[in-house]
DNA sequence: TTTGTTTATAGCAATATTACGATGAATGTT
DNA sequence: AACATTCATCGTAATATTGCTATAAACAAA
């Protein structure tokens, strides 16, 4: 099938297997940490730091762009992408609260 | 292709991007979320919980399990599952250096 | 031993993802 | 205008993921 069946799930379960989603493939990991290292980025730097081709990477970014994450700008010829820092804040919040779940109550059952 | 070239990113990022893919299901955020809920389980739980088939939970409980993030201990007929809390912590450690990148040196240049 | 219960596995069809080459669109340079 | 540069999109191939049915395996109960 391949396909979620996301209907049967939460609105907060589908949005943390989301942004999770998006943070699943090395490369997108990798281009948002470059995004935090040097604050702001033409997307031809990108190519050079990540070894994938143009097409490949531009791809990526569609896909951050898509969910929030990161904004662009046109500036002449190249594109400017950072980190969209209130979109993060709001991911980060959502994520937390997954992952700080209530550890100390599980017993060890196992 | 539909391969990650995994040799192009460092062990950190080809990491976060492994626990990522786990998360980037609800039915596994799903799972998680109601193992932390009961901090106990029986499989057979999940099936109803969950409203996807046995075979389909079996086979996302075995990739949790395969990442470490719970464990399984056969009683009976029955198996039950609960959370890897030493790994959990672990794994948390890793997210949170990803997620808590520092924002505020973010100039907004877009 | 037969039967039932529970979970795992095999095999499959449908869809999604990843990556790239080729090409197009937009802008800058000469 | 002609060309170069940068990035996006299209089309495609290879592989991965999701979910199911059918079935096996393991154990308990009768």
């Amino acid at each position: 099938m391949g396909l979620a069946k996301t209907e049967m799930f939460t609105d907060q379960q589908n949005e943390i297997a989301l942004f999770a989603k998006v943070f699943g493939h090395p490369a997108r990991v990798s281009i948002l940490q470059y995004l935090f290292k040097i604050n702001s980025c033409i997307c031809g730097d990108l190519v050079n730091q990540i070894g994938l081709a143009q097409p490949t990477i531009s791809q990526h970014l569609k896909e951050l762009k898509h969910l929030g994450l990161i904004k662009g700008n046109v500036e002449g010829t190249s594109v400017c992408y950072c980190i969209h820092t209130e979109n993060w804040i709001k991911m980060k919040e959502t994520m937390l609260q997954f992952l700080n779940q209530d550890i100390s109550k599980i017993e060890d059952c196992c």
